[in-house]
DNA sequence: TCTATTTTATG
DNA sequence: ATAAAATAG
């Protein structure tokens, strides 16, 4: 054993001292050096957005002064290759072994596989930790051994698994620091001079770093979780727990939250509080889709990119970048929606609710392409979450099992008096609709004349109808659908002729690109009430570029209305928002010519199926990976080594449904098969 | 108390 | 959409 050595714990996203088994086990070995490489270029097109990259910042200098505190400090470094520079880490420190902490995104697994496999090449014990999860990925498996399909059946599971999760640690009380004489930390650069302006006014809101997250989960457990079954879904009030981005960066435990949970929950249940227990069921629920959402990542890594049921692989989804636009900007003349996404915009925050109001909107309405809501959802929002995100739009598109049906439209109008019945919230955030009275708060587009009038309202002028009837979208979904239908049996029957061989891969040969209105957009066209013919693309889309998102994320700040709103989700309805302000968030770009390609996606892609031939066993990290924190060796840790992927849309097949995953999922096809029948029959 | 109707929840 | 739960009658 390394007995006094010096461990290098590397930090990622688990920015805290409290319950950090990694940086424990380097207090325990002796001597510690703390190091975060920022390597943004390694996530490729997900460069992390401009709030994001506030709140690293932010919580990289809260984690920087607690580890002075307790002895040492953390060494920051620039990067374009993780591996390397931690190499030249050890190396110039001296150390003896590299401590980190479990990540499951997929560009994770193939890293920090890479770092065990080349460290431990050089000599250097290489230990790696759960601190993220409450059960490993691994650890959680059905009858047969096999991994869950369905969130319902995973979190029975956990909640019933032999093993409690571990118990959090207790912050170390002094770090010997390792030296790091030769070893100095470079200055890094997380905004630029633009974006310092919008940043300001996140602070008045958040408090990044990891005491503050704790501040955060206290705050909530003595307060609003008691009446979270009650309160959870009202779109305007601070009944959360607002934890999300603090969980995101790691700067409080899951571990921790649970444990503190369930201890209220007993307490509650002792006193016959059911609403309190009940309370505590559902907030861990949304601890355990965060959970379920590693989980799928883990077990199926192109989850951020593809669906996982290919039975909408011939959707002809919408290319229109004006609904795009209006969407984003908050001009789609459904004010819960608009109310929504200025927030998203201004506070870089939603209520769990109205991304799913939002999401739905843009998938089921507008029929877009889902990857795009969740590329401007990673650029927009301070808790953007790469698994989280990958589960919450892949429920929303249908494309789980345990989706919600394709074929439903939810009506914004309803649910605007379901979640803000008293218009509180469109008003805070659409103060042109602040003079509306409730009643037509939600559908201003049925309000006589006179009542819009008064409010000072002109639809199409200061406020837009509609883009697109609840009707109409229910028309063009069906449509769409039995246009699914042709393509799907075209395809079978070009392949049954031998004609198309070994394709059907279409989602990966010829993904529709990210729009480059939203790099360049420059008209300020107020959205029109009948949109142009809307293209149709039967192949999924692309994630845009990492350069895209960058040079967009740098003009965004120009935009003035940022400036005029609150930065603060839970703050006063913004009186100074001129309401003919157009949101000019795209102005700078307008020159620009995007340059995005394939082969990113590809290069990716296939960094991932190399892994599927790595020689790793899961048994191996299974059986000894509830005992890494006893301080036993923990071997290579790595994704199965089985083809995890072929269970859902296969590879090369697409809707053919004779996988396994699909056979234990039969209602996956339940849209298909009925309205097949319906159609040829 | 039982049944019809309305509301709510749905990962 | 649909089923379960709450409420009204």
């Amino acid at each position: 054993m390394s007995g006094g050595g010096c461990s290098i714990v590397w930090f990622r996203r688990d920015l805290r001292v409290e319950d950090n088994p990694a940086l424990a086990a380097g207090v325990r070995a002796g001597a510690v050096v703390a190091v975060f490489v920022w390597a943004p270029e390694e996530e490729g097109h997900y460069y992390p957005g401009r709030v994001s990259r506030w709140w690293l910042k932010q919580s990289l200098a809260h984690l920087d002064s607690s580890l002075r505190s307790l002895g040492t400090s953390l060494v920051t470094k620039r990067s374009t290759d993780s591996v390397s520079t931690l190499l030249e880490v050890v190396k110039s420190t001296g150390a003896t072994q590299l401590l980190f902490n479990h990540l499951y995104d997929p560009l994770s697994l193939v890293r920090d596989h890479r770092a065990k496999e080349i460290l431990t090449a050089q000599g250097i014990t290489v230990r790696s930790f759960n601190a993220d999860l409450l059960y490993e990925p691994w650890d959680v498996n059905d009858a047969q051994g096999r991994p869950f399909t369905t969130f319902d059946t995973f979190w029975e599971r956990c909640l019933s698994m032999p093993f409690d999760p571990e118990a959090p640690l207790l912050p170390p009380k002094r770090i010997v620091s390792g030296d790091v004489s030769r070893c100095p930390s470079v200055t890094l650069v997380f905004e630029d001079e633009s974006e310092k302006g919008s940043n300001a006014l996140l602070a008045r809101a958040w408090s990044p770093g990891w005491s503050n997250a704790d501040r955060a989960l206290t705050t909530f457990i003595n307060g609003p979780l008691i009446e979270y079954s009650m309160n959870r879904r009202k779109a305007d009030s601070a009944t959360t727990s607002f934890l999300s981005p603090h969980l995101h960066f790691g700067e409080v435990s899951v571990r921790k939250v649970f444990h503190l949970v369930r201890i209220k929950q007993v307490l509650w249940a002792n006193e016959g509080n059911k609403a309190g227990e009940e309370s505590v069921n559902l907030f861990i629920k949304s601890i355990g889709l965060r959970e379920y959402s590693r989980y799928l990542s883990f077990n199926h890594p192109y989850t951020h990119e593809r669906p996982l049921l290919g039975h909408l692989k011939f959707f002809p989804w919408a290319v229109d970048e004006g609904y795009f636009k209006a969407w984003r900007q908050g001009r789609t003349g459904y004010p819960l929606v608009d109310a929504g996404m200025r927030e998203l915009w201004a506070a870089g925050w939603l209520h769990d609710r109205i991304r799913v109001v939002v999401a739905s909107f843009f998938v089921k309405v507008l029929q877009l392409p889902w990857r795009w809501g969740m590329k401007y959802f990673w650029d927009t929002l301070l808790d953007a979450d790469l698994e989280s995100d990958a589960l919450g739009w892949q429920y929303i598109t249908g494309t789980l099992p345990d989706s919600r049906e394709f074929d439903r439209i939810d009506n914004p109008q309803f649910e605007g008096y379901k979640f803000d019945p008293n218009g509180e919230y469109v008003r805070r955030w659409l103060p042109e609709l602040a003079r509306l009275p409730t009643e037509w708060i939600h559908h201003p587009w049925n309000a006589p004349e006179s009542v819009l009038q008064a409010a000072g309202i002109e639809l199409g002028s200061n406020y837009p109808l509609p883009i697109v009837g609840i009707d109409a979208a229910k028309v063009r979904l069906e449509e769409a659908l039995s246009e699914m239908w042709q393509q799907e049996a075209a395809s079978r029957a070009a392949i049954e002729n031998g004609t198309e061989e070994g394709l059907g891969d279409s989602s990966e040969s010829a993904p529709i690109a990210f729009p480059e209105d939203i790099l360049m957009e420059e008209n300020h066209e107020p959205v029109r009430n009948n949109p142009p013919a809307t293209n149709r693309r039967y192949e999924d889309q692309m994630v845009p570029s990492m350069t895209s998102s960058f040079l967009r994320i740098e003009d965004e700040e120009t935009s003035s209305d940022v400036r005029n709103s609150t930065g603060d989700g839970r703050a006063e309805v913004p009186r100074d928002v001129n309401v003919n302000q157009e949101p000019r968030r795209d102005a700078l770009n307008q020159g620009f010519v995007q340059t995005v390609r394939n082969n990113t996606a590809l290069s990716q892609f296939n960094i991932l199926r190399g892994l599927t031939n790595v020689e790793d066993s899961t048994a191996e990290s299974s059986s000894s990976s509830r005992r890494e924190r006893d301080g036993g060796i923990v071997p290579v840790w790595s994704p199965p080594t089985s083809s995890y992927s072929e269970q859902f849309v296969g590879d090369d097949s697409g809707i053919g449904a004779t996988s396994s995953y699909l056979q234990r999922h039969p209602q996956s096809h339940q849209i298909i098969n009925w309205r097949r029948l319906s159609q040829t029959g």
